[in-house]
DNA sequence: CGAATCTTTGATAAGGATCAACGCGCGTGG
DNA sequence: CCACGCGCGTTGATCCTTATCAAAGATTCG
């Protein structure tokens, strides 16, 4: 799962839209798999703007506020990209594996915060370097805003995961998810704490924790490790998201 | 409210980002006034497709699955996004005023329906002219990646809504955003019906009824007419959402 | 080994859903 | 013009899911 640059293509289209691969748009080229290399296919590529940055678990990337003109793609590990209320509360708008971009926003300001969830590498993009390419007379590069509305598709999609689905349906979305990256009857690794599932689905640890305890009894998952978790059945999984 | 087919300008950044405006982003121009017409400032612009059609209420505009070669601009009334879950549950995705652009999408095919929430008129936009402005040596207009940008942040402002959100505060960032189009102390028309606001927020009609009861009683507003609300106290209201 | 953090499980509480009934407004048709 | 019916909205009673509070394992790491 982690510490390897896959393809973007793969990453992106694996994180949210499991049971269909992402399909050409037209022509306009929206093909996830031009996401690879920013800019690929045109006369110039994006630089990126330095090397790669690594960041230790928990470590903050950017915080809410920070200045928006860097943006970034993860190289390897997990990143959480996420909102804290003034009353603690915190809600995870997205995890962001090899491959994903994230802090690609419209604001000057980040509107959300990025952090580690374990250590990871990471390469930054600048805003300026996009506006230069502009200026020399370069199409804006399709893959940035193919990546706008991949991200766009995953928050509608997350929208409606969070306002219509029960805690085990919510469960059921997030672990199917998470492992279409993986073989089918493989353990797949949660990079992220119950706090960090929690978040994300608009729940409680406790809620997670029960959750995952039932799924087990009823044989639809194994636990081998606290993190570590198979899919049993993924089907009957699936099937419980209507 | 509806009925004129006010700027783009004031329509998106009214809509979900009431309190800062809307800031440049470095030199891309993703300034939301350039959504204003699409592709102004740039040699050519995209030419709708066809002439303005009417839907009347409750009509659909396309359905999930369709075709997504087309995408839509309001020109008056209001737009519902939605998906509709098999056991008859539905969740909003968005409310669409005049000037905002709606079945923008990536794939093939539209993940989420369309509809009209009062007698309304839209003018349509097709894919495939994009594609051959490219074709000549065009760039992507721009202010396509910047709606792209801006419904990107909306969606996740949603999210953030229905992941960490009681009722009390969901409605009351409702009414605060749906607000930011009339003058202070002004009634505003809610043109959705109580399930419309409730399916949007995550909510049951009944739920949605209680607060706003509450809410009067609390002398934060005042029902003059059923759909007509005003808010009485708009800054203790937007201080009930941290 | 021991402390801190994370996870699980149990007991209880609360917020919102569900079920039910009634009221209101409005259009239709007698 | 009024009566009726229907969709929509409100309110009440009760239930259920999930949150909260509490405490006991598990895991990690110094």
């Amino acid at each position: 799962l982690t510490g390897n640059a896959e393809p973007v293509a793969a990453a992106v289209a694996i994180r949210h839209a499991p049971q269909r691969a992402v399909k050409k748009q037209s022509d306009l080229g929206l093909d996830v798999k031009t996401l690879g290399d920013l800019g690929d296919g045109y006369s110039r590529r994006l630089p990126p703007a330095g090397a790669v940055q690594s960041f230790v678990q928990n470590q903050e990337i950017y915080g809410e506020g920070d200045d928006a003109e860097i943006f970034y793609r993860v190289v390897s590990g997990v990143v959480r990209t996420c909102k804290f209320l003034s009353d603690g509360r915190r809600q995870i708008d997205a995890f962001h594996i090899a491959g994903d971009v994230f802090g690609f926003e419209a604001g000057h300001e980040h509107a959300l915060s990025a952090e580690a969830v374990c250590d990871c590498a990471v390469i930054a993009y600048r805003w300026r370097d996009i506006d230069k390419l502009l200026a020399d007379g370069e199409a804006l590069p399709h893959p940035l805003f193919a990546y706008a509305m991949q991200s766009l598709a995953r928050a509608q999609e997350h929208s409606i995961l969070l306002g219509c689905r029960n805690a085990t349906e919510k469960l059921a979305v997030f672990l199917t998810d998470w492992a279409t990256h993986s073989r089918d009857g493989e353990v797949i690794t949660l990079e992220m704490t119950r706090q960090d599932i929690a978040d994300y689905l608009g729940l409680t640890v406790e809620t997670i924790s029960r959750v995952l305890s039932v799924l087990e009894q009823d044989a639809l998952i194994d636990r081998p490790s606290v993190r570590g978790i198979r899919l049993k059945d993924p089907a009957r999984l699936r099937a419980l998201v209507c």
